[in-house]
RNA sequence: UGGGCUAUGGUGUAAUGGUAGCACAAGACAUUUUGGUCGUCUUAGUCCUGGUUCGAACCCGGGUAGCCCAACCA
C-alpha cells in the first residue's frame, strides 16, 4: 500500500489535477493502491526546460505520493539515438535532485512485442502491407476525409505472420513491408486508421546489435513498455491525447495477450508476471498536461541541434541554450528551475509563459544562495588622495547578507571574506558623472557616497581656471579617465563614524593592486521574437528556406558580449567552476566551468532589479 | 456539419454550485553600507450569448478565438 505523505504545508496548497487524480486512485485502491510512474526521454538529444517539467511532474508526483519513477529510455528508433546522450539524461536528472527506481529501455521489451505483434496477427487484429508509402499515406484520407482500405488489409493471418517474420530477417528492403494494426481507416480520429506497429530498419541498435531488423513504432511500443513495467500513471504533454485511445486499445489487447498466453508462459518472464497480476493490475492509463512555452525561446530539439551545428551557439551547453546543462552553466541552480516550475504550474491550457517569470525566480533562489563579491564591469580609475600612498587596509566583507540568525540579523561567523582597500582603485564608468543632475545620487563633482565595506568619500567641485572641475582628469578625446576623491579617515566601515547618514548612494569598488582581470560574459535572449518558433515557420513558408536560414533573420545578433576588461578583488580566484555569485550592484554570475585562476571566466546569469535605469529611460 | 482539447487582471495560476485569491510584471511610498533584499499601498480579471439554479468562473445549449491530429519520428 502506498504511503501518502503530504505536509500539512503541501495539502493547503491546492493539488495540480494530475496530483489530485492520483490521490484519488491510490484512496479507492485502484491498482492495490500502487502508484508508478516513469520518465520516457527519446536519447536522441539533450534535455531542455521543458523537459525538466517534466520530470518534476514525473518523479514529483510519485515522490510526494510515496510511488516509484523509472527512467526509461524511449529509444524504438535506432536512426536519431545514441549512447552520448544517454549519459547526459541521467545526469541532468540527478543535477535536478531527482532519482530514480530503476533506468529502462524500451529496447529490453523489444522481443515481448514482437511475440503479441505475432499474437496480434493471429488474432486478426494485424496485417502485413506490401505497399509503398506514397501509396498509404494517400489511402490514409485527411481529417476531413475518410481513408480507404488497403488491398492487404483481409490477407490470412498465416500469410502476415509468415510476412512479418520476413521483415526481421534482414532480407526485405526498407518501405517494402510494414505490419499495420487493423482497427478503423475511417475514424475520425487519424491515429486509428490503420496505423503501423513495425516497419523495417536494416540497421543495428546500439543496444540490441544485430538482433532486430524490424522496429516497433511509438505507439505501439509505449502503453506496452508502460504495462510490461507495471506503471500505473503514464504522464505525458498535451499533444498525446489524441493517442491515449490508441495506447488503452493496445493496452487493452496486451491484456488479452496476457490472459491467453500468460499462463504458459516461463514463470519469471514479463508475460508470465503480466497473467499472475491480471486481477491487481488494471494497466496503465495515461494523463496529459500543458508542456512549457517560453516567449523568446526556442524549444524544439530539432531547431536546438542546427543552432549547436551551425555554430550560432557554442555547444548544448551555451549558457544562452534552453537545454538543462546551458541554464546550469548560465548560473540557475536546480532549486530555481523547481520554483519557476512550480510557479507556473501543470494545467491543459496552452500557456506561453512570460521568461521574465523565470528570471524572477532564478533571482529569489540566488539572493538567498550567492556570494556577494565586488566586480568592476567598465572600470574607472579613482584616486584618493588623502589617503597614504602604499597603505593597504583589510576590510570585512559579508559574503551573504541574507543569511540570518532566529532574530533576523545577519549572520558574520563563516560568512566574510577580506577585501583589500587602497589609494588607487577602479569604480564603476557609469557610477561617476561630471553632471550627473540631482537625481544622481553617486558620483561627481561636490558629491559624496560611500564606498562599499570602506569609507566615505567625496569630489571637490573645485574648478581650474578654464571651467574644469580638478578633480576629473580627461585624456585629449575628452574622455574622463580618472577621478580624484578625499576620504574621511573616521568613516571606516564598522567604525562609530561610519554612521553618518550621506545622500548619496554606495558604490563598489577594487582595488587597483589586489584586483585580478577576468572575462565577463553577458547574455541575452537569443532571439528577437516573441515566439520564434511560429516566425520560423512563417518566414519558412513565405521565403521558401529552411532551417537555418529561417531562423537567421529572428536572432539577436547581441546575445553574448564578452567584457574582458573587467576587474574583480582577488578573493574571487579562489572559487570552485558553478559557483554562484553576485557581483554587488549588478547580478547574479556563475564561474564557467573554463575558468581557470590563469584567466578567470564569469557567466551573467540575470542582472539585479534595476528600479534607477528603468526611472531614467 | 472532420475529430480532439482549451478560454479567469498584461503574464501564469487558484477558487471543483456559495466572499474571484496568489505570484510575476507595472506604478507609488517607506527602509537601506547593494537604486538589491525586506515592508506597505495602488492599478487591473471570469471570451461573447442564452439557459438551469435561491445562487454559475464552475453545469447545459449556441457562438467566437486559439492549440493539436493527415512521420515507415517520439
Amino acid at each position: 500500500m502506498a504511503e501518502i505523505n503530504i505536509t500539512e504545508q503541501e495539502e493547503k496548497k491546492s493539488l495540480n489535477f494530475i496530483e489530485q487524480r492520483v490521490k484519488t486512485d491510490l484512496a479507492e485502491g485502484k491498482n492495490g493502491s500502487r502508484l508508478q510512474t516513469r520518465f520516457p526521454p527519446e536519447p536522441n538529444g539533450y534535455l531542455h526546460i521543458g523537459h525538466a517539467k517534466a520530470i518534476a511532474m514525473d518523479f514529483g508526483v510519485a515522490q510526494k505520493f510515496g510511488g516509484v519513477c523509472n527512467l526509461r529510455m524511449d529509444d524504438t528508433n535506432p536512426q536519431k539515438e545514441d549512447t552520448e546522450y544517454v549519459e547526459a539524461i541521467e545526469r541532468d536528472i540527478k543535477w535536478l535532485g531527482f532519482q530514480w527506481g530503476k533506468v529502462c529501455y524500451a529496447s529490453d521489451y523489444f522481443q515481448d512485442l514482437w511475440d503479441f505483434a505475432e499474437w496480434c496477427i493471429l488474432q486478426g487484429h494485424a496485417y502485413v502491407d506490401e505497399q509503398s508509402s506514397e501509396e498509404i499515406a494517400a489511402q490514409k484520407g485527411t481529417p476531413t476525409e475518410p481513408g480507404t482500405n488497403s488491398p492487404f488489409r483481409e490477407r490470412p493471418a498465416e500469410e502476415s505472420l509468415k510476412l512479418f517474420r520476413e521483415m526481421n530477417s534482414g532480407n526485405v528492403e526498407p518501405g517494402k513491408m510494414i505490419l499495420r494494426a487493423k482497427i478503423d481507416m475511417a475514424n475520425p480520429n487519424m491515429h486509428f486508421r490503420d496505423p503501423i506497429m513495425y516497419r523495417v530498419l536494416n540497421m543495428e541498435h546500439w543496444r540490441t546489435g544485430n538482433k532486430w531488423n524490424a522496429y516497433p513504432m511509438y505507439d505501439f511500443t509505449h502503453g506496452q513498455s508502460d504495462y510490461l513495467e507495471g506503471v500505473t500513471h503514464s504522464i505525458c504533454t498535451l499533444e498525446f491525447v489524441e493517442h491515449r485511445p490508441l495506447y488503452d486499445l493496445f493496452v487493452n489487447w496486451m491484456r488479452e495477450w496476457a490472459s491467453d498466453c500468460g499462463g504458459k508462459a516461463e514463470s519469471g518472464s514479463r508475460l508470465s508476471n503480466l497473467y499472475s497480476q491480471l486481477s491487481t493490475y488494471q494497466g496503465p492509463r495515461q494523463f496529459e498536461f500543458n508542456k512549457l512555452n517560453l516567449n523568446y525561446t526556442l524549444m524544439s530539439k530539432r531547431n536546438l541541434l542546427i543552432l549547436t551545428k551551425e555554430g550560432v551557439v557554442n555547444g548544448w551547453d551555451d549558457p544562452r541554450m534552453p537545454t538543462i546543462c546551458g541554464i546550469r552553466r548560465r548560473g540557475y541552480s536546480p532549486q530555481a528551475i523547481l520554483n519557476f516550475i512550480d510557479k507556473i504550474g501543470y494545467t491543459t491550457f496552452d500557456a506561453l509563459n512570460d521568461i521574465k517569470l523565470m528570471e524572477a525566480a532564478c533571482r529569489e533562489d540566488l539572493n538567498t544562495r550567492a556570494i556577494r563579491v565586488s566586480a568592476v564591469v567598465n572600470p574607472l580609475k579613482l584616486v584618493i588622495d588623502n589617503y597614504p600612498e602604499g597603505l593597504v587596509e583589510e576590510m570585512t566583507a559579508i559574503n551573504n547578507p541574507e543569511l540570518r540568525d532566529a532574530d533576523g540579523n545577519t549572520i558574520t561567523e563563516n560568512n566574510t571574506h577580506i577585501i583589500h582597500f587602497t589609494r588607487e582603485l577602479y569604480i564603476e564608468q557609469e557610477d561617476f558623472m561630471e553632471d550627473g543632475g540631482k537625481k544622481f545620487m553617486r558620483l561627481g563633482p561636490g558629491k559624496e557616497v560611500r564606498l562599499k565595506n570602506g569609507y566615505i568619500i567625496a569630489c571637490s567641485d573645485e574648478q581650474d581656471e578654464h571651467g574644469n572641475f580638478k578633480c576629473i582628469e580627461k585624456d585629449i578625446e575628452g574622455n574622463i579617465v580618472c577621478v580624484h576623491a578625499t576620504y574621511d579617515p573616521d568613516s571606516k566601515s564598522g567604525m562609530p563614524g561610519a554612521d553618518r547618514k550621506i545622500k548619496g548612494k554606495t558604490l563598489h569598488w577594487v582595488s587597483c593592486q589586489h584586483s585580478i582581470p577576468c572575462e565577463v560574459r553577458n547574455y541575452e535572449c537569443l532571439w528577437t521574437c516573441e515566439n520564434p518558433r511560429d516566425a520560423i515557420k512563417q518566414y519558412e513558408k513565405e521565403n521558401g528556406v529552411r532551417g537555418i536560414d529561417a531562423m537567421r533573420p529572428f536572432l539577436n545578433p547581441d546575445s553574448l558580449t564578452i567584457n574582458r576588461n573587467a576587474l574583480i578583488e582577488e578573493f574571487a580566484k579562489e572559487l570552485p567552476a558553478l559557483s554562484y555569485l553576485q557581483f554587488q550592484r549588478i547580478g547574479y554570475y556563475n564561474v564557467d566551468p573554463d575558468s581557470t585562476s590563469e584567466h578567470l571566466i564569469f557567466n551573467k546569469t540575470v542582472g539585479l532589479k534595476d528600479t534607477w535605469q528603468k526611472g531614467s529611460k
